[in-house]
DNA sequence: CTGTCACATTCCAAATATTGAATATGTGTG
DNA sequence: CACACATATTCAATATTTGGAATGTGACAG
């Protein structure tokens, strides 16, 4: 009953969906794990509501995925795979790799990235023995 | 004097430029090589008007560059990796390599067609010995 | 059950994209 | 120059996207 679907209309609607430059944020910041609401507020700088309409979208089109966890809600990629796409359109503008990582854990005051940076902390001091 | 932009303005904008079925199949049909109009024409089966318009818009976006050459004018892709992007989108849909590929010369006129298409023929009678 | 916190949803106006129709431009030919 | 052909551009109606503002909802503490 659900209609056809065209291998180029099935891609044009990914990269369609991706193209935007807080969904590209949002995507890079999730990255290969996870991430809740509040962390992307803070990393991202933008408005909760404004980011909520973002990750709705992305879920909508079953990019991203969430995960409920008592008050907080952890998106994560369907597929990671779709960071290789961000990847190699980054290649064909000639953007450096690391120009693409959005990884700061120390502004989230939820209980994972705390709990990620108790161990990062704990890392640091080691490494600074 | 040009504003800056950043890597995840780059990148969305490249994606949203491919992000629509006509541009990817006109990309996909142009591949690695060169494409008329007219051969874009007959090979997605769209008016002529409104393939030069999708070309117009990949043009100002520096996707794709055209060259003259008498009456034709033939495009091609400025940076090819783009047909990369195209091919990881399709990975992540789940989209055979095979339904990527849009080759079909029989159908056009322009001079640069036949002769590919002379040498189509002739390696066929000749594989048919 | 009330409040609070994390997050989602709805509403809406402005901006932008899509695409058909008509028309214009450039090139080679006679 | 006139014409035919390949391609480009402009216009306009319509559809979609964007992002701000306000409001709704679910979970937990007290």
């Amino acid at each position: 009953m659900s209609k056809r679907i065209l291998p180029h209309e099935k891609i044009s609607d990914l990269l369609a969906s991706i193209g935007n430059p807080v969904r590209v944020r949002i995507l890079l910041a999730i990255g290969t794990g996870e991430a809740c609401v509040c962390h992307l507020e803070s990393l991202l700088e933008l408005r909760q509501a404004y980011i909520s309409q973002q990750l709705m979208t992305l879920r909508k089109k079953k990019i991203i995925i969430s995960r409920r966890e008592g008050k907080y809600i952890y998106y994560r990629l369907v597929n990671p795979e779709v960071l290789e796409v961000l990847q190699v359109a980054g290649e064909v503008m000639n953007i450096p790799k690391d120009s693409l990582v959005i990884q700061d854990h120390t502004m989230c005051e939820c209980p994972k990235c705390s709990a990620e940076n108790g161990r990062l902390n704990e890392k640091i001091s080691q490494s600074n023995t």
